[in-house]
DNA sequence: CACGTCGATGTAATCGATTCCACGAGGATC
DNA sequence: GATCCTCGTGGAATCGATTACATCGACGTG
């Protein structure tokens, strides 16, 4: 592959000389100019980002460890960072943890080992001496969706209080009464949050949220089957679950068909993140929305920012609540098909 | 960030012994090891990976580009990538081409400039002159699900020939006469082949697959909805259609559901690429599975083996079908739940 | 005892870019 | 006509690693 050198003898000029054209740098006289830049095309010569880094000290390239690559929300997040960074000039590395500490610091080290510019994680668990030390250490951070508390990063993320509040009116108004949770691990802040949010919603309609109501799920679908299968196994089954994300929604959705039973007729079910498929699954699932595409871009942003010196500060946005027919009765009007969001969300 | 450099003066030794430590060559001794092993733990270095990147002219660095992270499919494909390709030492780049020849050439065009090890490809098109000139030149690249024909780079894909026809066979036992197909892009190998596939399946059974029941898709849920409502507006609409992969199935879903009509009493539906969603939605979908895991796997071992100069061969796997309710009919027994697949597939 | 061998180590070149500094030519200013 | 900029350019240092080559001491052998 040709390099700068080769550019330089074609051209009949020196590398210095090259690297202002490339650079555009002002003071080249166009003669040089286009000599340098037939030469660039008669050779198809493209700088060698490697060897530009190792002198600039900057890579153009963000960070993204997400929690599972798997789970449709991550995905869509994953996209919109990407879009907003390619806007910026940046490219992005996704490492994904699988919910797994080990392989999220594997992907932190060696995210840093490149030299990335600065990262963007949603942790899977309490922070790692490794992340702790890169944040104390002064990378560039940014928290998105889960963050980890008493370290001095900017945090991207929904605010889902409101919106769970509406999700338990709506099903104490449709006369439910014992209502479930599977909760997410306790190490993360996601895990924590809706399940307080749950409890504090539940209390201001003089509900309360018994231990055995509260299942300990991974965010992954095996926990939300093996969840609901305990919870259909109680002496008093509750009449709802509330999955705290997409995936142990499905697995409730499994551990309920596996067993001949019905939703919503003998087990509710609600769902924190609303996906493209709960429009169509059987019966639709009410979920709580969150604003992804917002929140990956708000994310960017805030981390460039820091890159390039800016302040850059937290973000929090609200969550919605989208009713569908999974916890009784169905919605006033059927909703429109959500094809068409995709570019917009 | 301390350096080589800083290390080799904490430890009182050259940059060379330290990098000889560091790359465990033989020829170091027990105490300069210790010595050496004491001062990266002092001063918590890390190699900068830029650095020697640039020095042996490896980056250890796979490049994946996929046609559309948002489809269930690729997303699979891209997690066992990464997880085969972390087994074999490699890390992985991700671009998402979101099915647009420009986004392609630009991730392409990227990773090269990244200096990465090899590409993998699902190409979204016939082949950018950029991506024939990276083949040509020497580029390590394998193929993956789609392909370009003419380009001497190994191809890993599954055939879903077999299955197409055991599906077309199925819709035949079910009365089915009127079958539609919402093809791919005609420019992927993937487009064109299931198509293909589908004609001679029909012809296998004195059917005919006239043009008016041929839609042009682009792989993405807004056009399996927009041909979908083409059929639906015939003087004579189809009995079933053939979506040619999972994100036009959801598009047709769409469409059906819109006009207040349902899957399988007034259209049924089958599907290319089976997903996890499939089984929960109303009604669980017929679909085409794709060994997706296998297939990632094999893909990085055949790009592995090209670049450390092994032969790296192309290989194809059979696809299978998954018969469910969208068709008419329920199979004879319930198929167990899939939710515990998630690491075996 | 001299010499060859081997193991441990350091010096310096190198990868491909960017960028500071020096230099020469040409033009403006007094 | 001397001085001083300004502009365009090239030389060379530099980033942080790897590695060929040189060196040096210790040791074994004839």
């Amino acid at each position: 592959m040709a390099s700068i050198k080769d550019v330089a003898a074609e051209a009949g000029v020196s590398v210095a000389t090259v690297s202002r054209v490339l650079n555009d740098h002002p003071s080249v006289s166009a003669e040089a100019r286009a000599r340098v830049l037939a030469a660039v095309e008669a050779l198809g010569y493209r700088p060698n980002a490697v060897a530009r880094s190792l002198r600039t000290d900057q890579t153009h390239t963000l960070g993204l460890v997400i929690s599972d690559v798997m789970n449709p929300y991550f995905t869509e997040l994953a996209r919109s960072v990407e879009e907003e960074a390619r806007a910026l000039g940046y490219s992005v590395i996704i490492g994904n943890a699988d919910e797994r500490p080990d392989l999220q610091d594997h992907h932190v080290r060696n995210l840093l080992d490149r030299r990335i510019d600065g990262l963007l994680v949603s942790p899977t668990d309490g922070g790692s001496p490794l992340m702790l030390d890169a944040a104390r250490a002064g990378t560039p951070m940014v928290f998105v969706d889960r963050w980890i508390p008493g370290v001095d990063v900017p945090v991207v993320r929904a605010d889902g209080r409101g919106a769970v509040r509406d999700l338990v009116a709506h099903l104490h108004g449709l006369g439910h009464r014992r209502l479930a949770i599977i909760a997410g691990p306790a190490a993360t802040t996601t895990g924590r949050e809706r399940v307080e949010a749950f409890r504090e919603a539940l209390g201001a309609h003089g509900l309360e949220l018994p231990d055995a109501y509260i299942g300990q799920g991974d965010f992954q679908a095996e926990s939300g089957r093996r969840v609901t299968e305990g919870f259909l196994d109680l002496p008093e089954p509750p009449e709802v679950v509330f999955a705290a994300d997409n995936l142990m929604a499905l697995g409730a959705l499994d551990a309920v068909r596996a067993r001949g039973l019905r939703v919503p007729d003998d087990l509710a079910l609600a769902a924190f993140d609303d996906i493209r498929w709960f429009v169509h699954t059987d019966p639709p699932v009410t979920a709580i929305a969150q604003p992804t595409g917002e929140l990956g871009r708000a994310a960017v942003r805030a981390l460039v920012d820091r890159i390039e010196g800016r302040a850059g500060e937290s973000v929090t946005l609200p969550a919605r609540l989208v009713v569908r027919r999974s916890c009784g009765e169905p919605p006033a009007s059927p909703e429109p098909s959500p094809v068409t969001n995709r570019s917009q969300s």
